[in-house]
DNA sequence: GAGTTAGTTCGATAAAATACGAACAATAGA
DNA sequence: TCTATTGTTCGTATTTTATCGAACTAACTC
């Protein structure tokens, strides 16, 4: 099961995990990847298109927020909390929290 | 001592202020502000122009991570703390306890 | 091998953000 | 009132981001 590649925990930097937090759409799928665990591209981008998702995809993953393992034809991604728990404690859970708007 | 416009508590917007925070010169003032409470403008902008630093300020202060008193020709900016706080608890921590890079 | 499915990459366009000089406003002090 | 100080606002140039169709790639299925 290939990964795609991904920043190694030590290299995430805040700003742009907090630019890639920074968008409504992006922060509604992080918000979703936390309730249903894992989920492919198709499962989270109903209403916009495939190129617009895969844009957010790379925007999450190149941050560190996601993880992303290519299975056959299908990308399952995650969110990889243990890597954002160690590197910013309490980040996740504090946006997870946040009111909605 | 007037005041310049800030959003409510219950305005503040959690994609605006990850946005406000996503910039490393902004990220900067705020560690600054935490670190040494009330601050000018021309304190905290040393090798920036005016302009800048009043752009930047002014994105913080749109998002409600600072509020803005004047004093005479001083502008007084301090970290709403408390608001940030009662808003995404936790948030604030976060950020300033995150590695530098 | 042909067709299908899942998602990326490319290319173009539009919208937003950054940067900064110059002009401006408000206040303090001589 | 004249001048200096502090910071905002304006105008513009540059960069970054978002959006999305179209072409492309990889893997599975028949």
């Amino acid at each position: 099961m290939r990964e795609l590649p991904h920043p190694k925990t030590e290299e995430l930097d805040l700003p742009r995990v907090l630019h890639a937090l920074s968008d409504p759409a992006r922060l509604d799928m992080v918000r979703r990847l936390a309730q249903e665990g894992e989920l492919t591209c198709g499962a989270l981008g109903v209403d916009r298109p495939k190129s617009s998702m895969s844009h957010h995809f790379r925007t999450l993953r190149d941050a560190g927020v996601i993880r992303t393992c290519v299975d056959g034809t299908v990308h399952l991604n995650h969110l990889r909390k243990e890597d954002l728990e160690r590197r910013f404690p309490g980040l996740l859970k504090v946006v997870l929290d946040a009111p909605e708007t």
